[in-house]
DNA sequence: TCCCAGGCTCTCT
DNA sequence: AGAGAGCATGGG
């Protein structure tokens, strides 16, 4: 049962489980997150600009307002969903049960979609911190600067650009991705909005109109920002571990469930390093 | 230095 | 329809 409370601008959130901070922003679904020597991670994330940690028994978002937490981090965080029950279901399967023990408060989280599209073609044949690189560029060069943080650009913003205006990103190839990109989600030829209510199939067609978006960027928009959590991204850490551990089949307990397991899996091959 | 990074496109069978 | 090269860039 979640409660909450406003102490001095800073909102204590109480009564959480399964939610780790570090799992949840440190694990490849989010970029834009860091942490401090204290454990403190900061953000920017719908234009706000977040300091959370968590002390003995609360989760304290610093400086947030209840309509702040109500109205925007209550779903970002996916805090509705609850992770306990889906953990039992799943936990059926004793491999899937031992892989959680590693990371049961891993979280997924309900990104902007545009913002995940755009990282995700971003992150293709890429490293995670040259990742976070190229999206600070591309978002203190072409996003809103909101007084010492900067909002990620909107499509419509980068829609209207040349692949040359993004060499200051030195994002290589993948510059023409995230211009078709923004082209085709400004024009409605890519409708991110109405994909939370298509069916799995259709929103994935849709998605891989784009250039330079293929089942794995396509898969990771719609988990990490538009409620599909039955897509599971296949990346090569991702093949090995299914190979290894269910024989390339996810087991029927968690197919309803994919995406979250698949995080669970994600990050439990790359701790016992599977297939290596 | 050289290898490779949470892929995708293009080309060639 | 399946396999393999090439892709920009820079961290380790």
């Amino acid at each position: 049962m979640l409660t909450v409370k406003v102490k001095n601008k800073d909102l204590y959130l109480y009564g959480t489980e399964n939610f780790s901070l570090s799992e949840t922003l440190d694990c490849g679904q989010a970029f834009r997150w860091e942490s401090d020597d204290n454990g403190r991670w900061h953000g920017v994330a719908g234009n706000k600009y977040l300091e959370i940690y968590r002390d003995a028994d609360a989760v304290i978002f610093k400086n947030t307002s209840l309509s702040d937490f109500k109205n925007f981090w209550y779903n970002y965080f996916d805090l509705e969903r609850n992770y306990g029950e889906i953990i039992k279901t799943v936990s059926q399967n004793k491999t899937i049960a031992e892989a959680i023990k590693f990371a049961d408060g891993i979280r997924i989280l309900n990104q902007d979609p545009w913002e995940a599209l755009c990282s995700f073609i971003i992150s293709q044949n890429n490293n995670i911190p040259r990742i976070k690189g190229i999206i600070d560029r591309l978002c203190e060069n072409f996003g809103e600067n909101l007084g010492g943080y900067y909002s990620f650009p909107t499509a419509e913003t980068i829609s209207k650009l040349y692949v040359e205006d993004l060499e200051v990103l030195r994002c290589g190839f993948r510059a023409k991705y995230i211009i078709d990109a923004a082209k085709k989600v400004t024009d409605k030829t890519v409708d991110l909005e109405a994909l939370r209510g298509a069916s799995y199939e259709v929103a994935l067609e849709s998605l891989m109109q784009i250039n330079g978006v293929g089942p794995k960027v396509a898969d990771c928009t719609l988990l990490f920002s538009l409620g599909h959590i039955e897509a599971f991204p296949k990346d090569v850490w991702i093949k090995r571990a299914m190979d290894m551990l269910f024989d390339g089949e996810l087991p029927e307990c968690a197919k309803e469930y994919a995406g979250i397991v698949q995080q669970y899996i994600f990050h439990y091959s790359r701790i016992k390093k599977i297939g290596y």
